[in-house]
RNA sequence: GCCGGGAUGGCGGAACUGGCAGACGCAGCGGACUCAAAAUCCGCCGACCCUUGCGGUCAUGGGGGUUCGACCCCCCCUCCCGGCACCA
């Protein structure tokens, strides 16, 4: 080897060698079993669709997580690194139709080349517990699900208005329709049709997937609020309004029951009921409201349903205000919804925005029955603050609007015309997908016993190979008649599959599970070993999951607690939403043509720089703008860090002993410092804030510093054991963010027999670097001899005075006052008053 | 409308508990090495002012406040990103 090619850094060459040998070693990365005796740590990232190339995304989201199983493998954790597939899904369809190829070869195909990706990157996943969901293994485990669920009354069936995606030719759920588009389909918008479709009961749910938000300390901030959005609680009370020579009643839902006193009509939603059959025998009436329900339909369709203009019809009917006795109009307005409380409101127009509007446009009695305490008169209407009393509402008067409701409420219940209720605007999950590529729902229609399930001892419900995809005349699987005709298991007679496909997000909901056991073929999972990981410690994704994936897995998980097969509440402890990958200010995508791929970098600047600058270019939380100067950046600081390595590496493995103290020169002690304070840093923020992008410019920094001390270095005036000592720690500090880089230069020092002073524990001769332990920060090294005090005046900077770092206040003031500059500054003038925080500052207040 | 997050040099960002604003990197400029280039190394690099000095003033979206001291805390406003929304 030439002294000239030595001196560069080549990590293809690096990157080929440690790959090959990390893949010759499958325990590498393996979690050790439950009986251990290490503390255990889960560190989970999302996994991927399997569209079959990996961007920049993913590798900034594996890099974070990447980052941290290493670290926490070095700080001697049993730590589970697992990867998977949601491997489901309409895109493999979608290729079938475009190639022909079958959505199995399809998705396996592309789930061999983006695990080569991740593999080229170095990611440190232990693939033995591989999970791909479109496998049998997996999805009859869904089927078993579903099963369990179906028993206990968390799945039903029903026909009702759903999200209809004309592009996908399915069914959508709530979650996967974004302002009336579809998720998948940006340009898509959703149609609303009447169909009979399975469901999964998440509304149960609700009040506790509400209440474990607050427990989720370690989620974002955003995520807990976008959920709590989502789940929408909202209490108020349902009051029963009877219907003037009518049988039927009228039950509406407020949240202001304290206002009652002041509605002056009854609106319900056009396909209200009471509507339909007051329509009946009114064919004008009937008219307007076909009318109505149409713009509802048109306006829901296209995302705009706040838009549209209020209007509504008399119906000619009058309800009774069971308070009062009084009898009030009964309209159908085109604002309020059938699928929100139940499907009727009182209108009270002098404390509702919305009521206000239609009262004023039809004329309709305006009342003020809240005002403000302080006010003796009334103020402008409407007045819609709870902070008021009553006035115009009989007995009532006086009380205040929390009071009033209480009351209310009390005497709705005696006299059984109302209750206090808790209305939810989450909705239970339409599982539903007329789609072939998704698992099986195990059910059998049987004419004579009706809805089957298929006995576990059947599963799984193996999806059919051969099969024409189209997208068009229902659910393929309809048109598979091996697949379809099927003997009732209660009655032995013919009977139908179920056809339909479950929703890919099954799949996601519960797979993390799956990896803690996941060869087990008798059960989803071995129930004490899942006891053992979860929850797990660290979940790490993008945060367009916020509402879709991260409640459908807490969801799973308390349905999971309940069938007894595991004890935790919730799936993960702490959430960690990355930002995401920009370039020239926009999201990376196709249609933009900005988008960076991954192995064009890996090939140009290497794995190591890659994903380093993945780390670098903002903190992990925030979005990052992709500038390939910046991987440069990267690539050159490794490259430095290899050749000042590379170069002292001789003299380094020359010695076996531990540096003396005694043997320390003034610059190894500098150095010593320098370092001490690096370990501090990166360990503190590996404990909990995260941000990389200072850890690794706190690297660099370090590096600088043994840069300018090359000479140093290099002359003996600093004693090998110190060289040794402060490269030793450099690559370990390394290690976490340029694993391929740190695994060379830890063979270079001479990893066997490493003896590392400053740690608990020396690892044995060649100990993977993985497995060497973290760096330990000793403070009394880290401590500076002197720090540097700011002397303001009036709050002016004006110099600095080096004082020792425990100077007292005393001695601070003494060397501030002493300052020259401080003289000049002070002299003719009276000073007031010093303020000395020891450590950090010191100022004049002068007159 | 409600909720959450954000705004700091030419750019990405740093400043962790209220204590030297701009760490680290990119870009740029100057220099060394070289026949030359690449690579590498060294230096400069917020704006303005003058009396050119180990000088002064201004500066963290805008305005006010608290404080000896504010990028950081409080109030008001602007803009950007994200979520929810005829939710009764």
């Amino acid at each position: 080897m030439s002294d000239e090619k030595e001196l560069r850094y080549d990590p293809a060459a690096i990157e080929t060698k440690w790959q090959q040998r990390w893949a010759a070693d499958p325990k590498l990365y393996a979690a050790e079993p439950v009986s251990n005796g290490k503390p255990k740590y889960y560190v989970l990232e999302m996994l991927p669709y399997p569209s079959g190339q990996l961007h920049m995304g993913h590798v900034r989201n594996y890099s974070i997580g990447d980052a941290l199983a290493r670290y926490m493998w070095m700080r001697g954790y049993n730590v589970l690194h697992p990867m998977g597939w949601d491997a489901f899904g309409l895109p493999a369809e979608n290729a079938a139709l475009k190639n022909n190829t079958p959505p199995r070869e399809w998705t396996l195909s592309n789930i061999a080349a983006m695990k080569r990706q991740m593999q080229r990157i170095g990611f440190s996943y232990d693939w033995a517990t591989e999970v791909t969901t479109c496998l049998p293994e997996y999805y009859r485990w869904n089927q078993w699900f579903f099963l369990r669920m179906y028993e206990k009354g968390l799945v039903y069936r029903k026909k009702s208005k759903v999200n209809w995606c004309p592009e996908c030719a399915t069914v959508l759920a709530n979650e996967q329709v974004i302002n009336g588009y579809c998720w998948r389909h940006e340009d898509t918008l959703v149609e609303q049709r009447d169909l009979e479709q399975w469901f999964f009961r998440i509304t149960a749910y609700a009040q506790e997937l509400l209440d474990g938000l607050d427990k989720l300390e370690g989620w974002p901030e955003k995520v807990r609020t976008m959920q709590r959005n989502w789940i929408g609680r909202s209490e108020g009370t349902e009051i029963d309004f009877a219907v003037e020579n009518r049988s039927e009643k009228i039950r509406v839902f407020t949240t202001r029951v304290d206002t009652i006193f002041g509605a002056t009509s009854v609106q319900l939603a056009p396909e209200h009921p009471l509507v339909t059959a007051l329509a009946q025998a009114d064919a004008g009436l009937k008219v307007q409201v076909s009318t109505l329900i149409e713009e509802q339909k048109k306006a829901r369709e296209s995302g705009d349903v706040g838009a549209i203009e209020k209007h509504g019809v008399p119906t000619g009917h009058f309800a009774i205000n069971p308070y009062n006795g009084e009898l009030i109009p009964i309209w159908v307005a085109n604002y309020v919804l059938m699928d929100y409380g139940t499907g009727a409101i009182m209108s009270v127009p002098g404390h509702d925005e919305r009521d206000f509007e239609f009262a004023k446009k039809y004329a309709i009695p305006i009342r003020e029955v809240i005002r403000p305490v302080q006010n003796e008169v009334g103020v402008k209407l409407p007045f819609v603050s709870e902070d008021g009393v009553l006035v115009n509402s009989g007995e009532y008067n006086g009380l205040s609007c929390a009071e009033a409701q209480k009351r209310l409420q009390e005497v709705a219940v005696r006299n059984a015309f109302g209750e206090a209720t808790v209305t939810f605007r989450l909705k239970d999950w339409g599982v539903s997908r007329q789609r072939y590529w998704g698992t099986p729902i195990p059910m059998i229609h049987c004419e004579r016993d009706g809805l089957v399930q298929v006995p576990d001892e059947q599963l799984p419900v193996l999806l059919p190979e051969k099969i024409e995809i189209t997208q068009t005349g229902g659910s393929p699987l309809s048109r598979v008649p091996e697949f379809v005709n099927v003997k009732c298991p209660k009655c032995g007679h013919a009977a139908k599959r179920e056809t339909d496909t479950m929703d890919t997000f099954v799949d996601s909901s519960w797979y993390f599970y799956r990896y803690t056991d996941a060869k087990n073929a008798n059960a989803p999972f071995d129930s004490s070993i899942a006891q053992y990981w979860f929850s797990i410690d660290q979940y790490i994704g993008g945060v367009e999951h916020a509402i879709l994936h991260l409640i459908y897995s807490r969801f799973w998980t308390k349905v999971m607690r309940d069938l007894g097969m595991i004890k935790n509440d919730e799936p993960a402890q702490r959430l960690f939403t990355q930002g995401m990958v920009i370039k020239d200010g926009a999201k990376m995508s196709k249609s933009k043509g900005n988008v960076v791929s991954p192995d064009d970098m890996v090939a140009r600047y290497g794995a190591d720089a890659t994903r380093m600058y993945a780390l670098f270019a903002a903190p992990p939380d925030r979005d990052l703008d992709w500038q390939e100067d910046g991987v440069a950046g990267i690539s050159r600081f490794l490259g430095r860090v290899w050749r000042l390595t590379a170069k002292h590496a001789p003299a380094a493995r020359a010695v076996a002993s531990e540096p003396q103290n005694s043997s320390k020169t003034q610059e190894g002690g500098a150095l010593m410092r320098k370092l001490h304070q690096t370990i501090a840093k990166i360990t503190h923020d590996f404990e909990g804030r995260w941000h990389f992008n200072t850890c690794v410019a706190a690297i660099m920094e370090f590096v600088n510093e043994l840069q300018a001390a090359d000479a140093q270095l290099t002359s003996g005036e600093v004693p090998a054991a110190v060289v040794r000592e402060l490269l030793h720690n450099l690559v370990l500090l390394l290690a976490p963010f340029a694993p391929y880089l740190a695994a060379e230069l830890w063979e270079e020092l001479g990893s066997q027999g490493a003896t590392l002073h400053l740690s608990d524990e020396n690892p044995p001769p060649g100990t993977p670097i993985l497995r060497a332990p973290w760096p330990k920060c000793d403070p009394g090294l880290a401590k500076e001899d002197e720090i540097e005090i700011p002397v303001q005046i009036n709050g002016k900077l004006v110099t600095v005075v080096r004082v020792a770092p425990d100077a007292d206040a005393k001695a601070i003031q003494a060397a501030a006052l002493a300052d020259e500059k401080v003289h000049a500054r002070i002299a003719g003038k009276t000073v007031v008053k010093v303020i000395v925080v020891p450590g950090r500052a010191v100022n004049l207040v002068v007159k």
